[in-house]
DNA sequence: CCAAATAGAGAGCAGTGCTCTTGTTTTGGT
DNA sequence: ACCAAAACAAGAGCACTGCTCTCTATTTGG
């Protein structure tokens, strides 16, 4: 299904890659606003007409690194939650590994963070080639949750009347086996744990938080309370 | 202090408020990416070049709409909280209005909201003189809280001790008189609610939540458990 | 082997931020 | 009241952007 057919199309599939190493290059430097088309096909030493044949627009080419993104933080949760549970640790400990790979990630490659969980920039864009990929990091942290739900068991306070057929929606959705209060604690952890990350890498937190590594890991450790996570 | 001294000097003000409303309005119909200097001028009937003489440069007036989008959101939280107090409303619902408040701003105002919470678009800029304005919604609900602690007391389990001196550090510098422990909380809530919005704003939880009220409301309320507020 | 598909190059359009120069108008001190 | 100085507006221009179009060379598959 993959086999390369001929010479032009390995041609083409080298040319693409090197147009996105080239953007996520600048994209990592100067950041999305800064980020030419003209510029990236200048430093491969074609013309920015070229380039056409393999993104249609700029946006498209976004799209593409918006997407290389989310697997990429997908993957390092997944691999954080990989190693945490290879060393036996405990759905707590696990937790916090995955919030704390997500933030490092964050913290290494600050523009492509903004791509994907800052404001959206080109126009809007982006509404479902990214939806898979996008999950990837959350649904480590679901994953970590279901074990140990299915482990000891996961109880919290009930749901107020208003939310809770929304939060058996969501949990047949996409988190089938828990109860609705932890999946609806889970989206709100999630959300929560984008604010904080963003609020550091956005610079909200500049004059205000000093000690980022010991408040953002107990910040983390709440949020796995928050979500249900046994304390140790 | 403030007396116009002649029709130049009024005329100045007059063109400057003119250029930040109609940046205002290009920006809430477009958002910042499409937010040109040419446009406004054209607008406005004068040369682009002539704008010059009001925002040295295209990141100026950005830092113009920054500031006052704080101040927009400040005001909307304050005032949010001036009725609930004067409807004699408890902390903690005092806090849901002010995190409603918030969230209502933002998506009434997406644009402003990702110029302020989002990615942070011109190079990087805006440091110094947005803090002042940065902080007045923040402070409306340290407001809450400290008036909740003067009540009756508000009582957190200790913090770590890696978290313990840079906790009271954040109190002595912009929560004094609140017990560390309920500092750092707050200050986590805030970052948490930021990412709430921030998810619902930029399209994160589109496949994930519908009823966002109800789930915002919820998430809300956690967050004001979470600072240690009394639960009615 | 040759028509069709594909790739690249170049020119060009409309738009951008920003600068510099050239006149014009308002201001404030003598 | 006058006049230099300051502030202002306008226009031309530079270097850049995304994108389209046309033209030519190359590779492909029937």
């Amino acid at each position: 299904m993959s086999t390369v057919r001929g010479a032009r199309e390995r041609a083409r599939i080298e040319v693409t890659a090197a147009i996105k190493d080239e953007a996520r290059r600048m994209l990592a430097a100067e950041g999305a606003a800064k980020l030419s088309l003209r510029a990236v096909a200048r430093e491969l030493g074609m013309v920015s007409s070229a380039l056409y044949r393999y993104f249609p627009s700029r946006d498209e080419l976004l799209t593409a690194l918006i997407v290389d993104a989310y697997d990429s933080v997908g993957a390092a949760a997944e691999e954080a939650d990989a190693r945490a549970r290879a060393a036996g640790a405990p759905p707590r400990a696990r937790w916090a590994e995955v919030c704390g790979a997500f933030r490092a990630w964050a913290l290494a490659h600050p523009h492509e963070y903004s791509l994907i969980y800052g404001s959206p920039v080109p126009g809007y864009s982006a509404p479902l080639d990214t939806v898979g990929p996008a999950a990837r990091a959350a649904n480590a942290l679901i994953g970590i949750v279901r074990a140990a739900h299915q482990g000891r068991g996961i109880a919290l306070p009930p749901l107020p009347a208003a939310l809770r057929a929304e939060a058996e929606r969501m949990t047949a959705d996409f988190a089938e086996g828990l109860p609705p209060e932890v999946t609806a604690a889970l989206v709100a952890a999630w959300g929560q744990l984008v604010g904080l990350v963003s609020c550091e890498v956005f610079g909200q937190f500049n004059r205000v938080v000093e000690d980022r590594d010991a408040f953002f890991a107990h910040a983390a450790g709440q949020l796995g309370h928050a979500v249900g996570l046994p304390s140790v």
